[in-house]
DNA sequence: TCTGGGGTCCTAGGACCC
DNA sequence: TCTGGGGTCCTAGGACCC
């Protein structure tokens, strides 16, 4: 039988770190921004004894320095995590050839795997013995019967959270999830749990009475399609049920766009300030996309003003390109179709490529 | 809690064409 | 001429994820 396996590594930024200074293990670590907490930024990760504070991901740096006065700072270095990522991802590309393994790859610490075989537990045992033995990196692994059951396994599999209170999580590395066990396992709990869920559409269907999986699992796909979209409604309606997309993409992705944007450590109140900003982005992009190898179709322009009003504008190219001085000419015409009305706290360009529609 | 950076996909309205 | 209906592209914004 086809299976679909989910593997996450643990705290993996933190662990990266932990393996470069191994003298700071046990410490309260906070990875994250400049690695400088009086500067603008949030927490990427806080390993375990930094979380004992309440410190967590996606916390300003202000904030976890408040909690955690003793915590070791350190500034995110993504090319470190992309080559231990991809260390990582071929372990897990080792298993084709004697498994049938196809691996796709969702980020810098997650990777479905999916294998025809009769023992997936066994599978999984393995890639947790193999990926530590030549990484010195662990995970765990969510079994399921398709992506989305397997991404939700992985939850059950971790060790439970301090502040979960233990709810349900075995801890043990690996958790099964298939049709058989969906009901009883996440029935009662809310449809944010599910992968694509988030705050504002659980609120949405909450209102609707929708409150937990099993509710959303029972919900009128058309119903929610007038609500809530054509497209959405129904999904969330396979997504109660535990329904997904069963078989593994082992293709190499295509990036759609690429982009670059940056939070100023002082709002800009000059508007050529904004516009060399604008202009230097623009050049990264562009050597992005060169990089690439594709031209870009269409360049768009992002301007957060104080305190936080976000505003997007965009233009498609006269053709598609790859000429820096181009996209550069451009993104300044775009950003100067925004209207300026407070201080700018961040700028962003990013570039679209020809879709390649399959 | 004064809120990063890199992405993906969906929606809806208007333009424009036949 | 007072007004249909479908299709597609463009654009801005929203939601979500890692």
């Amino acid at each position: 039988m086809y299976w679909v396996l989910h593997v996450d590594l643990d705290q993996f930024i933190a662990a990266v770190e932990l393996l470069r200074h191994p003298e700071l293990a046990g410490r309260p670590v906070v990875v994250g921004g400049h690695g400088d907490p009086t500067r603008r930024g949030v927490v990427a990760t806080a390993s375990y004894a930094a979380r004992e504070f309440g410190v967590h991901s996606g916390m300003p740096l202000r904030t976890a320095v408040r909690r955690c006065p003793d915590a070791v700072f350190l500034p995110a270095d993504n090319p470190a995590y992309e080559a231990a990522s991809e260390g990582v991802m071929a372990v897990l590309r080792g298993f084709g050839p004697t498994d049938g393994a196809v691996v796709e790859v969702m980020g810098w610490d997650e990777a479905f795997v999916g294998a025809t075989t009769d023992d997936p537990e066994g599978l999984a045992r393995r890639i947790r013995e193999e990926v530590p033995e030549q990484t010195q990196l662990t995970c765990c692994v969510g079994i399921g019967d398709n992506l989305l059951r397997a991404k939700i396994a992985t939850e059950f599999a971790k060790p439970p959270a301090r502040d979960d209170g233990g709810a349900g999580a075995v801890g043990t590395g690996t958790f099964s999830l298939t049709a058989q066990n969906w009901d009883v396992v996440m029935g009662d709990r809310p449809t944010r749990a599910l992968w694509g869920i988030g705050a504002k559409t659980a609120a949405k269907l909450a209102e609707r009475g929708l409150h937990t999986v099993r509710e959303l699992a029972n919900g009128e796909p058309a119903a929610l399609a007038a609500d809530l979209g054509p497209s959405l409604g129904p999904w969330y309606v396979q997504l109660g049920r535990g329904l997904s997309r069963v078989q593994v993409r082992g293709e190499p992705w295509l990036a759609r766009s690429r982009g670059r944007e940056e939070t100023f450590a002082a709002d800009l109140t000059d508007w050529a300030d904004v516009r060399a900003a604008a202009a230097d982005l623009a050049r990264k992009v562009a050597a992005d996309v060169v990089a690439e190898g594709r031209p870009a179709a269409r360049v768009g322009v992002k301007v957060r003003f104080a305190p936080f009003t976000t505003r997007t504008r965009s233009a498609t190219l006269a053709e598609p390109t790859s000429d820096a001085a181009t996209i550069e000419a451009t993104v300044l015409d775009v950003l100067d179709r925004f209207t300026r009305r407070r201080p700018v706290r961040l700028v962003g360009v990013r570039a679209e490529f020809v879709t390649t529609d399959e």
